[in-house]
DNA sequence: AAATATTTCAAATGGCCATTTGAAATGGGT
DNA sequence: ACCCATTTCAAATGGCCATTTGAAATATTT
């Protein structure tokens, strides 16, 4: 571990991978001081509790990937499609990413399998805004005859897939040999096309639907 | 609870609804035993283990579904859209199920996101069945051009979209108010047509990426 | 009803782990 | 070199929880 950086610093980068590795309550304070070449009691001392250091990593893990894969903005009204497609490239790549950028949704799927009392307030802060700007981009593409609830069906269908080969992706790393792997993937940009197909015919498959039986709530 | 029972079956019983709503880890023997009306060393005496009343939950909860949702054969063959629509709509059905049987699809939720160690023998031995004949039916219906690795990918995304429902059912039923909870439901049946039209629409459209450029692996 | 096996019980035991503690080391300013 | 603030340290502390224990109660057999 880098002695130019101070301990605090080390602590975050340290806890930033096995936080994401392991998930919250399977982290020890003991393996994370470890990691990082300090004391038991630092995480204490710099952070209050392990809570705490918690929320500075997804800070720190949020601030790195928004910087490498910040979402567009225009498009969105214009071309909702290509939007939503650009969208779900840039989530199948930073899954795919090498460098430290991959642990936020690795951290992400650790929080959505065993949600920590931070849950909520971590969603709101980090995620929110880009929920809503999907949830925008989907009802242009479908048009103005969708209701809420369908709205929010199709969005939760739509995320599911990239959400869903993010738990793929992790379980390809562990020795799991149970179903719901991803097939090794030397090619991600291939992957990323064949979700993004799947995507998007789900959702013009949801407007055919939607829009040719007029009945629904 | 009812007396007429055995200590075991009420342990089982009890169990079967605790594990499903916290999961393996967030239960304590000595909360199933208080709701089983039993003393806190009745696990061990009866089970050996928590981990072995776990086994035994997951066996009487899939017989429970297993007699009410069987799936269906014949069909695949000749027609596996119509087997995979089937599909689709009895897991949706089994999901918003008011009596036990949504016990197993709650328990599974729990299972993928904390896995205990006890996951490889359960996902074998419950749900390796089911998986292939979810693939047969997805590579009969895109046809003979499918890769193994696209086959995957396929049916995860397929699979992803009514296990990502059953996640959004579950943080319905917490004060969760964050995202992927789904609308208020008063209509199942709407609901499974609806991911239905994604499910089926997305893997055609996966077809069709497939057939019309040659040259993936 | 005596003898034996099975089941229930309340009170330990022991492991794990976040957090605390108070002393020791370190560093900067004068 | 001395003072004071900051940081590091090893050794407690205390809570939680699965599991064990050995005695008491209950059921079964003869």
């Amino acid at each position: 571990m880098d002695k130019n950086l101070t301990t605090k610093e080390r602590l975050i980068q340290a806890a930033s991978v096995i936080f994401a590795e392991k998930g919250y309550r399977d982290t020890t304070v003991a393996e994370i001081c470890d990691a990082a070449g300090a004391n038991i009691a630092a995480v204490n001392y710099h952070f209050g509790d392990k809570s705490n250091l918690y929320c500075q990593v997804w800070e720190y893990l949020f601030e790195q990937s928004a910087a490498k894969y910040p979402l567009p903005t225009d498009l969105i009204e214009t071309d909702p499609e290509a939007w939503l497609r650009h969208f779900i490239r840039s989530r199948v790549e930073q899954i795919f990413d090498t460098d430290i950028h991959h642990r936020l949704p690795q951290l992400l799927h650790r929080e959505m399998g065993e949600p920590t009392e931070m849950h909520e307030s971590l969603f709101e802060k980090y995620l929110q805004p880009s929920h809503q700007r999907v949830s925008k981009a989907i009802r242009l593409l479908i048009g103005p005859g969708i209701s809420e609830n369908q709205l929010k069906l199709a969005h939760l269908n739509f995320m599911s897939l990239h959400i869903f080969l993010n738990v793929g992706h992790q379980k390809n790393k562990t020795n799991c040999q149970c179903r719901h792997r991803l097939p090794s993937t030397e090619n991600p940009a291939e992957l990323a096309r064949q979700v993004e197909a799947f995507a998007i015919g789900g959702l013009l498959a949801t407007r055919d639907l939607i829009h040719n039986t007029g009945n629904l709530s």
